[in-house]
DNA sequence: TGGCTTGGTTCATATCATGAAACTTTGTAA
DNA sequence: TTACAAAGTTTCATGATATGAACCAAGCCA
């Protein structure tokens, strides 16, 4: 009796739970997930959970020790490898992620959209030893809710923004208390006029960001590239500088995305 | 209409499917996989393989370019970095395969099992300009084709091997034709003996390999670690000491493994 | 001992994945 | 320009297949 999900994704459930399952082991860390865990996570049923697991674990997608705790497997880092030979906005953007950590001594972050979600796939530590941990790769967020984040959703038509407000209202309200619609329009409103994304500590007290979004030549989104670091290292006076390395490197980074053919939604 | 598949694996066919999917992609190679293409690997239908790509490609597992080819997703780099973290076979021999390649100068081979499978997860090229491209990260044999596979065959207990050989017996005849089930047996009894596995250009005409099994401390199968080379790099006068290197580097992967806790099968 | 938590399995049920066929698009040859 | 072919994509009736409530087993603690 599973009525839910829109019907965008149809006839393939199992499929959509086994890789959500996939995302969950490694939003675990290091420590792995337990079945009881990963039941919790995703509200599935815990047999259907352990079956999607075998599954996975024939695969080699999925490891289990002998403490029955289940980790990410070898298979994908073997398919990791080979998704990374090929050029694709990663790629592009490897080298501007590393330097803006190295130059500015904060986190720099790469993010993409995933439907009405964001989903942080790069992520490289500054040198500076006060580290906002706000986001890891792998983590993903509702579109809007964070600095690149909210880059990338300002960039969007209004009736797609509509559109995905609709959709991520109510984890708004249920994990991101101070960022009610109406404030995140205000926001959305500040990005476009000042052409680069601040979030001031919204989503966790302290950790602030600036964003900025990354377009394929042909004008299409493709993803969002931003600083993350505690209050004390965003005040007014650097912002400037954080600014122009931003959009120094997000220039770089597209001009290197249109070597490459752009791929389909 | 599906019967086939024995009852190992119950319950998630369309999970099954779809990660054999994204093995298939992965093998495709730097140019991505058509959807005919895909169809024609797997010999399933048109659109059920349409449909689990979509489920993919929903999951950022998957990505399609304009020209409608299908490629490995970003959203396996993130979760490939996040399954790297963790200490495994992988992280333990990483540095011992480096070496060996670069020491040798042949192409040295980390494979683990999969069933009556043997998969390649890793792979370093030696500096010989005459490579042995017989094996990539990524590719499957079946258990006893090509040397590491056969190290790991050769290694389990007799009622096992067996079970192995009358499921691959269809496949060695298919594909392998140098390679009966009757001359595995003698390949197995003399890496027995030797405590080493040569395969001298069975699996692909002068290309040839040597390799050695890998256990955890409890004794169960890790993988096999191996070198391939042209028949020229292979002359007996060379093998007494590339066999020294593999027992070595072998020897101190079986060490790193020790301080980590073995996975359950 | 008995209750509690967590991992794992079973099996009747109806939901969901299936695949043949239709449709669309693209390329190309006449 | 039309005709044809080949590849990608979608539809929908059907029953094979994934589902999850209920169950078992093992470990833990008081």
């Amino acid at each position: 009796m599973v009525h839910n999900v829109d019907h965008t994704d149809t006839g393939t459930q199992s499929v959509d739970r086994a890789l959500l399952l996939l995302q969950r082991i490694g939003a675990c860390g290091d420590d792995g997930g337990t079945l009881a865990g990963l039941v919790a996570d995703t509200g599935l049923n815990k047999a259907t959970v352990r079956r999607l697991l075998l599954a996975l674990i024939r695969a080699g997608m999925v490891e289990q020790d002998d403490d029955s705790r289940y980790y990410l497997g070898m298979q994908l880092q073997v398919l990791g490898a080979q998704a990374s030979r090929r050029p694709n906005l990663m790629r592009a953007a490897q080298e501007s992620v590393m330097r803006l950590g190295q130059v500015t001594g904060d986190a720099a972050l790469l993010t993409v959209r995933r439907g009405a979600n964001t989903l942080c796939v790069m992520r490289e530590e500054g040198s500076y030893p006060l580290r906002s941990h706000a986001l890891v790769a792998g983590q993903t967020h509702p579109l809007g809710v964070g600095a690149g984040s909210l880059a990338m959703l300002a960039s969007l038509p209004d009736d797609e923004i509509a559109s995905v407000l609709a959709a991520i209202t109510p984890v708004l309200a249920d994990r991101y208390p101070r960022l009610p619609p109406d404030e995140l329009m205000r926001l959305i409103e500040r990005t476009r006029t000042d052409g680069i994304a601040l979030n001031p500590g919204l989503v966790i007290d302290g950790s602030w960001g600036l964003g900025i979004a990354l377009h394929y030549p042909d004008g299409r989104l493709a993803g969002a590239l931003s600083v993350a670091a505690v209050e004390a290292r965003m005040r007014p006076d650097r912002l400037p500088d954080l600014t122009r390395h931003l959009r120094a490197e997000a220039a770089q980074i597209e001009t290197r995305l249109a070597r490459t053919a752009p791929l389909k939604g």
